[in-house]
RNA sequence: GGCCCCAUCGUCUAGUCAGGUCCAGGACACAGGAUUUUCAUUCCUGCAACGCGGGUUCAAAUCCCGCUGGGGUCACCA
């Protein structure tokens, strides 16, 4: 048994990596790479023109992004190129004329007025609508006529409606339909391109795909291809059809479709707004379109692939009864199709979230500092080139940050360490600086700042304790005064570092401001 | 509406195929507490589910039937 598993993922070039298909894509991947088999990445354009390489390069991008290679395909190429459909023609033209030689296939001269009168007379009289075969009443002088005329045709498959068809999915079990209610589907349109249906199987077929795993919204599509395979004289692939990915809180097909209702999703909606924060400043406002049914949204905003992966992976699979955390490779260690579950799941926001925040911390210092690095040359608070002097200090400052840093964007918030805002929050300002006192603390405080040596969190926290066992302060007081007067902000890292990082100069003269605006 | 699929905490799931160890386990979220003179982390505690009704059986979340509910799909889109 030549029984490599090959499985493939053929997306249709839209201009973004819908998060769901990413999902089923995953699995196909998982698979492949769990039985040492072969991933493909076909590219489904027999559509219009919208297509090409506008369209696929996000597409692409976002499996380069997660780290989903693949072993043939777009731009690789392989054994059973191209793995374009638009350049597939001939073997769609091949298989047809293979079918209508052989009666399965015959052309159908009918309009699509007539097909649409024809269904809506059926819809009317509440019956089941199939089409009616008028062209197989044709004779050949007629045919040749129709022909000869230039009459335009389509190709329909000629269903056995006495039959029924079934198939044995890996996750649906047993699934079977009855060919007395199927119409015969188009394969071939009047200009010659092919439909989905007839394409896909010409292409899985040719291909050598082993698993067709796909999103359950195909299970119906299934019985047509089944049809076709067997009328080509292939023998049928392996099924797996997949829950779909729902939206949060739902049970409806996440859907691109629905973005505007969805940013009122409260599970969504500090997705939405984390970006309608973060996009502007990253210089990616409005055209861009970014949002979390896409793919590119997670890695604009600053998720890690780790992240996504992993809430993915958890959308519809479990690796036993308890394990959350799983890397790419303990997944492919341990992915089998018996374990997806049956029924659709949604995206939690909150679960992906606490995935990333997981693996964020997992992140070594060097990456972790790359990407603040990139965050803040892309939002214009560092120039390129980045010195190895300003590296070191954004290094200081993710550090400081631990797990504060959830995402890279966050590095964005503590844009106080690159610029100087004094913050305008005038009820926190009143309550922690303009404060009986303080703000005479603050200027007597500033001139032992002066000549703290060396200038680290340890000596400054002994400083400050001096201070205020010296004058009879609380020390929390002054805390949260220094951390408004130098930052801006009410939390965040220790202040002590905050200051440290800052240096003498920038504390000194950020908290004569404030001290200034609060007298 | 026809056809098809599905049904365990708010959400993701384990358990269902091989009925008992499940008055249902884990995770996220949420609530409370401890640690942190901020925030985040970490730890502890709590909240919370087998859709309904019949069967079969000594025993059913697990098997069977019905109902209800949810969803997908019905193109010369993919």
């Amino acid at each position: 048994m030549s029984s490599t598993v090959r499985t493939r993922f053929a997306p249709s070039p839209t201009g973004y990596m819908h998060i769901g298909g990413m999902r089923t894509a995953l699995f196909n991947w998982l698979w492949a790479r769990h039985m040492g088999g072969q991933f493909i990445l076909r590219i489904d354009d027999t559509d219009q023109a919208r297509n090409q390489e506008a369209a696929l390069g996000p597409i692409l991008n976002a499996f380069r992004w997660l780290g989903l290679d693949w072993d043939e395909g777009a731009e690789v190429g392989g054994p059973y190129a191209p793995y374009y459909q638009s350049q597939r023609n001939s073997l769609y033209q091949a298989a047809a004329k293979q079918l209508e030689a052989a009666g399965f296939a015959y052309k159908d001269f009918s309009t699509k007025d007539e097909n649409d009168a024809d269904r809506k007379a059926a819809e009317a009289a509440k019956v089941p609508y199939l089409n009616i075969r008028r062209s197989l009443d044709l004779t050949e002088a007629q045919k040749e006529q129709y022909l000869a005329e230039g009459k335009p045709w389509t190709l329909r498959l000629l269903v056995p409606r006495t039959e029924k068809i079934a198939i044995d999915d890996l996750i649906r079990g047993h699934v079977e339909w009855d060919c007395g209610l199927m119409p015969d589907p188009v394969i071939l349109r009047p200009d010659g391109s092919p439909l989905y249906n007839f394409a896909t199987v010409v292409d899985d077929a040719q291909m050598q795909i082993s698993h067709v795993i796909r999103a359950e919204e195909h299970l119906t599509n299934t019985a047509v291809q089944a049809l076709i395979y067997k009328a080509l004289g292939y023998s049928l692939p392996l099924f797996a059809h997949v829950p779909y990915v729902a939206a949060p809180g739902s049970k409806e097909k996440l859907s691109k479709r629905k973005i505007e209702q969805y940013r009122k999703n409260p599970q969504f909606k500090r997705m939405f707004e984390r970006g309608d924060e973060v996009f502007p400043r990253l210089g990616l406002a409005g055209a861009q379109g970014l949002d979390p049914v896409m793919v590119e949204y997670y890695e604009r905003i600053g998720y890690l692939p780790e992240g996504v992966l992993n809430a993915l992976g958890r959308i519809g699979w479990s690796l036993d009864e308890k394990t959350e955390n799983m890397s790419l490779a303990t997944m492919v260690e341990h992915f089998t199709l018996d374990r997806v579950v049956k029924a659709p799941a949604s995206l939690d926001p909150d679960k992906l979230f606490n995935f990333q925040g997981h693996w964020m911390k997992e992140l070594a210092i060097g990456p972790k500092t790359d990407g603040c690095v990139r965050f803040l040359v892309q939002a214009k608070l560092l120039a390129e080139p980045v010195s190895d002097e300003t590296r070191a200090y954004v290094q200081r400052i993710a550090e400081a940050l631990g797990d504060r840093l959830k995402i890279f964007s966050d590095i964005l918030d503590c844009d106080y360490f690159f610029t100087y805002v004094l913050r305008t929050d005038e009820k926190m300002f009143d309550k922690r600086v303009k404060k009986e006192g303080v703000p005479a603390h603050l200027a007597a405080f500033a001139e032992v700042l002066k000549t703290v040596a060396p200038f680290d969190a340890a000596s400054i926290e002994a400083a400050l304790a001096a201070y205020c066992t010296q004058v009879g302060e609380q020390t929390g007081t002054m805390i949260h005064a220094l951390r408004l007067a130098t930052t801006g902000q009410q939390a965040g890292p220790g202040v002590y570092d905050c200051l440290a990082m800052l240096g003498p100069d920038k504390c000194v003269a950020r908290i004569s401001a404030a001290v200034a605006k609060a007298t």
